[in-house]
DNA sequence: TTATGAATTTGATGCAGCGCAAACGGGCGG
DNA sequence: CCGCCCGTTTGCGCTGCATCAAATTCATAA
């Protein structure tokens, strides 16, 4: 993991797709690496946008602030993801925060060294709408399943999504590769850590899931996918999901 | 409305500014001009993305549909707005519906065309970055709303927004520029007609709004302004939207 | 080892808002 | 002018999930 990242790493980043190694070697020549400690908070909400990154190595979480403390987790950025590029292009404070949620290594650039570099290189700009364009897309599709969806199945979504973008293989199943508290796959499904517990409580139950503390292992994917399909033949878990025997 | 819309209102859009008297010839000259009445559909979730549009006059709803037929409205699109932009720079399909709900004119551009229009004039490929990132951050903050916010808010909120962005000033308040049923606005909050039938009963009652077939006036923003806020000093109607006196 | 605190589990309870069902009303075609 | 239809209202029962409260487990530092 060494501070001057192999420039092929780069070379790989969507953003840069299409640039010539010349290109390449402006785009690096201009940015900054850095490593960053677990827990660091990258930047706030509101603070002015005067830098875009780079992921490198590690994980960080985006995570937006309502006015009275809510809190919503918009996304988990992995290697050779872009972020904190949102508020560069449309001016203002940076619109949530971001905190590594692992030790990482990040590429950063200035918003106007971002800007100039979009201009000499178009492809740049367009890989970039390509990327936001996706991930507007993504939250649009979060927004209909959050407003029409059972809480259960969206656990088994976000399960799913971060076994997809984030998954190890461990013996056994598939374990999420950073540290992922009951409180933050709450902040991610828009429900309560206690809601979170006792439907995961009841998956480990079936068999489906094995947790730990800020961990969870998936073992049975199938039946989560059913579960967020609302497949036939597998019976959900709903009244075991309240308090067991009450009701 | 004539067929061939004054250049000066392509030269007004968010979407071309910093282009020469040139450039904006040349834009023109690779776009098509069209009505269409209330009520067409112009694109379906799903089509292949092969053209993207900019509305001149009227309204078109984004309109995102589930696996099981549950809908959502994105987005409400006016004059000088693009939209069906987001695919043709993703690839792939529309990842929604887009309907006239009004009257419209509105110009298009083959998705090839558009391509290549931003890599010839750089400035139009940043200042779509700019639009589709300030949409990306609206959604963000729509997804944080509706998972942690009460439905009377989440109306209250919607509604402010819908009179910001459409608003026309009448008689006695501000009307919402459009045909808007209630199911419209239950699917921009994320919950049912019903829902909003009651809200809105009980907001009349107390002279916030004033409302028709699909026609919702506001009265005293100022007190729905409070609602959406959480203000104090201003009661929550909760207890009488729900049946009147039963209970 | 023990103390301290964070993460998690579990219970009990209440209620917001959903689902169903039925009635209402006004505009439009005939 | 009448009857139909769509958008809307309203009532009622029910339940999924939030909320409040407290116990329990585990990790780290002392």
């Amino acid at each position: 993991m060494p501070l001057t990242p192999d420039p092929s790493v780069i070379a790989k980043m969507a953003m840069f797709q299409g640039l010539e190694a010349d290109d390449l070697r402006d785009v690096m020549g201009n940015a900054r690496t850095r490593r960053v400690a677990q827990g660091t908070r990258i930047f706030s909400q509101g603070d002015p946008a005067e830098t875009c990154y780079a992921l490198i190595d590690g994980r960080v979480k985006i995570v937006q602030t309502g006015a009275e403390g809510e809190q919503m987790i918009v996304h988990f950025i992995g290697p050779g993801e872009m972020f904190g590029t949102l508020a560069v292009f449309t001016g203002g404070g940076y619109p949530a925060d971001a905190e590594a949620v692992t030790d990482c290594v990040e590429i950063s650039w200035s918003a106007a060294t971002m800007t100039e570099l979009m201009h000499r290189h178009p492809v740049v700009a367009i890989n970039t709408l390509n990327i936001l364009g996706r991930r507007l897309m993504q939250v649009q599709r979060r927004l209909r399943e959050i407003s029409n969806e059972r809480v259960e199945r969206r656990i088994a979504r976000a399960l799913l999504r971060l076994v997809e973008h984030a998954g190890r293989p461990v013996d056994g199943g598939t374990a999420i590769d950073f540290p992922l508290s009951r409180q933050d796959v709450a902040e991610i499904t828009g429900t309560t850590l206690h809601t979170v517990s006792r439907t995961l409580s009841a998956w480990e139950e079936r068999g489906i899931v094995e947790l730990g503390r800020q961990k969870v292992t998936i073992r049975d994917p199938d039946t989560l996918t059913a579960i967020a399909e609302d497949l036939p033949g597998q019976a959900p878990a709903t009244a075991s999901v309240r308090g067991g025997s009450g009701g």
